[in-house]
DNA sequence: AATTGTGAAATTGTTCACAGCA
DNA sequence: TGCTGTGAACAATTTCACAATT
């Protein structure tokens, strides 16, 4: 726990795939999983997880494994699920809107708390409850709402000037839909969820019809 | 190019972030770009463009660097955008519909030709001229209207039972949106987009603030 | 002068193998 | 006995550095 070093990327990721593995290992009545039993229901290794949370500390016992309910918990506050964080979205098209009605965000403490368009005909209404504001609005509400974290899901050549307003707003942490690849500063979180890229992996693995490349 | 060895994972996406940056280039009327122009559109080092490029073949010229056109279209063909697949979505709720209308998958070849959905009320109505079939005609609609590739937007409960049919019906490549992990035989190509991991990724950066993990 | 293409070096990530404990 | 935790071994990926080419 004192080595505060370098916890990769995919280590973080695979932490994920472990929390959302023993919510269902709760709900289906186990107390205790091994680094085997986590590790075949997200095709890896049993070393690898063990590994993968050793960088955290050491939450199991030997001979016996790991209780699910506090491994849960304690992946659910390295992750930082165990708080709420507040989300904008900007961009309430087709994607914006079913994410903004997507109700399993809610759930692990990301609240959707503003929606942001341009179009006149949006603005002033609003989905499940949540207003749609004028996207002109984005600095000052931002700002007054205490933003965590904004969601961008509108289209490509708009990105990164609104990006650059997020910014400025002071939010740390931009998921971007957009089709590009944002600037911005260092000390912005930015990820980028681009769909593209997956259906054009598959596309190559068809192409290349030998050697599979599972998972994701 | 001979060298039909392991291609990674990682330089296949990055591919289609270099046909992405291209494309751009391309629009914006370059004839050329070296690799760190590349590097710089996409955040990533010369070094690694090159040595990305380098396994299928050589397309740069020394001192110039590489044609736009013919590297978009090499690596297009590479990717097998070159040519159009038959994609069938199945679940069309909010996250569903959207995608199915969402121009960018068919200008890239990827063409939805079919939605599936079990609510008889969606049942025999379309979405921009692509008819919403029942979803127990999977197993034959996919083999008659030979269905390349299978988009899942459906609920996690659910998805596991209907990935095993349409591996019955011999589709090869699944991008899988439901939240869980699918179990399918080695030859099938799977991909999980999962918003879930970004989201936390991103709430694990904010809890952590020091260190940025960009990009994604 | 600029920029590619590529072995070799450095770094990062994964798996092994086993000591240590329940 | 069974399973964790982890250093050491191994494998994969990235970066370096430079000869080759225009």
């Amino acid at each position: 726990m004192q080595n505060i070093r370098k916890i990769s990327d995919s280590t973080i990721r695979r932490l994920s795939l472990y929390y959302r593995a023993l919510s269902n290992s709760e709900k289906d009545g186990y107390f205790t999983v091994s680094s085997q039993d986590l590790a075949k229901k997200e095709r890896l290794t049993p070393a690898q997880v063990r590994k993968d949370l050793s960088f955290f500390g050491s939450f199991g016992t030997r001979g016996l494994g790991y209780p699910v309910k506090e491994l849960k918990e304690k992946i659910g506050s390295i992750l930082g699920l165990n708080r709420s964080w507040n989300v904008a979205l900007i961009g309430v098209g087709n994607l914006g809107s079913a994410l903004a009605s997507y109700k399993e965000f809610q759930k692990q403490g990301f609240h959707i708390k503003l929606l942001f368009d341009n179009d006149p005909k949006k603005i002033g209404s609003s989905i499940d409850g949540i207003p749609i504001l004028d996207i002109k609005q984005i600095g000052t509400q931002l700002k007054q709402n205490k933003i965590d974290l904004v969601i961008m899901t509108l289209p490509g050549h708009t990105a990164q000037g609104v990006a650059e307003e997020v910014v400025r707003a002071g939010v740390k942490a931009i998921l971007n839909f957009a089709p590009v690849s944002l600037k911005v500063p260092e000390d912005v979180f930015l990820r980028n969820e681009n769909m593209a890229i997956e259906l054009e992996y598959l596309s190559f693995c068809l192409k290349n019809r030998n050697n599979p490349g599972k998972h994701a």
